[in-house]
DNA sequence: TTGTAGGCGTTATCAA
DNA sequence: TTGATAACGCCTACAA
């Protein structure tokens, strides 16, 4: 049998609620009490029975984030930003797997099941009616990425990063400027769409008539390799390629190109996308558009906790917009 | 007021119990029955209140993972093996930050405090007598790369990297072969001690007589390029570095040495360590001693698993080592 | 300053 | 096949 509260009472000579009240630190108990009492909890290894507060209490101090990969470097810097952020506070951080397609169902069973006060929902879009549900019934649910207007969420500029980095290009003498896409592009990431908006609105502002779009079926380093081949089909071709795809594909590209021969990046500039540890490893320095990752990550977790502390009643319509960033290494 | 058991029971017209009975899919219940509660479960969004359950059945159904670091790369390969191993499980992973010198402490907290049924503690080591009293109290532990004979783990056969390392850069024509190593193998990471004394031990049975140890104060990037200045001062000059420190030293040591023309392999041959995503993206491939990460955080969590349902009694003693391997590329 | 009592939502036991 | 009851460990009134 575990030590519960009853025992240390006892031992103590006290009753359970003193013994509650010392655990918080209560003004209402006296020196000598106080210190008796936490010697017994020091002897006997006490800790207080997570379930038994947060039953009693109604929450559970926890933030959820959920997904429908394992791990990846967005999701590593993403995590690592959140727990930096939860690690000062009370509160702790529990993962969570679903299944593409399944994950609205995996939200609803972790807020109504009280297995978190919120939900950092990555890299997926529950249906509006589900956020709605959500709204109404006042669970905190953070958008990762792919935000919906109305609901809260942080989120790349990711128009802003595709015009940065075409003006990047131009300035450094680029005339035929190929985007890079993997398809998830069509699988209803807004985000992903939102580059190539971008890339468009920029060609076009910019008066220039050469665009080539290159899509790749993932982000993999396989698909970076596969673009050096794709372009030996183009002509005229690109004199710079804008990976929107990530820093990985970027990466494959660079291998592959060198490889080959080709002079990066006299021959053909490259710059990849995220600013992720691929990117400043690679022995040619790749220049990239930076998303501040670990920043949203932050700003995630302050939402969360903005929703469930209810301090804010705009927090849960908010959406936090971070810019891009252009970093320059050797790449383009 | 969130639903609760009995008030689907009520709206069922039935008592608890049955719904409770119903939710786990019991034989005793009758068909009709069994619908009709679904039925109404379904309608009012109901999810069992896991703190409750957790309460009356004293196991949370949940595995914490514990280090003293946020997210790095070996932890983001971990972490995604335990992920992939449990989803189909019933179990769930909680992520616990602990300072370096409290660690042990979390654990008490986290099992005696019922926050998880195990933990899995990373890039630590709890005193023995902490060990002690965990096995004492049946709390599961599994230690991870660095492990204690007599309690559970899972590790690298790192003496065997080493001379892994050392046999191939010798089968490839090297003489001098360097090995580097991060400070930290001094602070009591018994695993990285292991990749030292696996060196030298090959050296000495291949009777070489050059030997160097170069030590950077951290695994990070500017570690790596470090070396490359530190090679400067050493006369003769190494002809092979053996990268203990990991992948991304040797990717900043490429960067750096081929930055000032250095031929790489020709001039010097490097090898990395862990075959991370790092090793696989520097535009000159990365030859690599490779960690089975992934089959390790799976093989961690299979045994947190045997020592929670107490299947097998040797699991809480049992040490799991995983063989490591040369992945050849371009750099050595 | 400390103690008593009740209940949070679930499940296990036993009875019907 | 279903229902009543008690208990898991804690916290929050309220009482002493």
């Amino acid at each position: 049998m575990a030590v519960t509260i009853k025992k240390i009472a006892e031992l103590a000579g006290v009753a359970p609620t003193t013994v509650s009240l010392v655990l918080r630190n209560s003004q209402k108990i006296s020196e000598a009490t106080k210190r008796q009492v936490l010697r017994i909890i020091e002897e006997t290894d006490y800790y207080p029975n997570q379930s038994g507060k947060t039953l009693k209490q109604g929450r559970t101090d926890a933030i959820a984030i959920i997904s429908s990969y394992f791990q990846n470097l967005f999701k590593m810097d993403f995590v690592n930003g959140v727990e930096q952020a939860i690690f000062p506070t009370k509160y702790e951080l529990r993962h969570y797997y679903a299944q593409s397609g399944t994950e609205g169902n995996r939200c609803k069973e972790i807020l109504f099941g009280k297995m978190a006060d919120a939900v950092l929902a990555m890299n997926f879009l529950p249906e509006t009616e589900y956020l709605e549900k959500m709204h109404k019934a006042r669970k905190p649910i953070v958008l990762v990425e792919d935000t919906v207007k109305g609901f809260a969420g942080v989120r790349l500029d990711n128009f802003a990063a595709s015009s940065l980095a075409v003006d990047y290009l131009l300035k450094r003498g680029r005339k035929r400027i190929a985007i890079i896409l993997a398809m998830k592009a069509y699988m209803g990431h807004s985000f992903l769409d939102e580059r190539l908006r971008g890339y468009i609105a920029a060609l076009r502002e910019r008066q220039l008539e050469y665009s080539e779009i290159i899509e790749i079926p993932d982000y993999s380093l396989e698909s970076g390799h596969a673009i050096y081949h794709r372009l030996q089909e183009k002509s005229p071709r690109p004199d710079a390629l804008y990976c929107a795809s990530g820093d990985i594909t970027a990466a494959g590209f660079l291998q592959e190109a060198i490889a080959h021969g080709m002079q990066v990046p006299d021959d053909i500039a490259v710059m990849g996308f995220d600013d992720s540890i691929i990117a400043q490893t690679t022995t040619l320095g790749l220049t990239t558009v930076r998303q501040p990752v670990q920043e949203m990550g932050r700003a995630a977790f302050q939402l969360a906790v903005d929703m469930i502390e209810g301090a804010d009643p705009q927090a849960s319509s908010r959406i936090i917009t971070f810019q891009p960033e252009i970093i320059v290494r050797q790449s383009a």
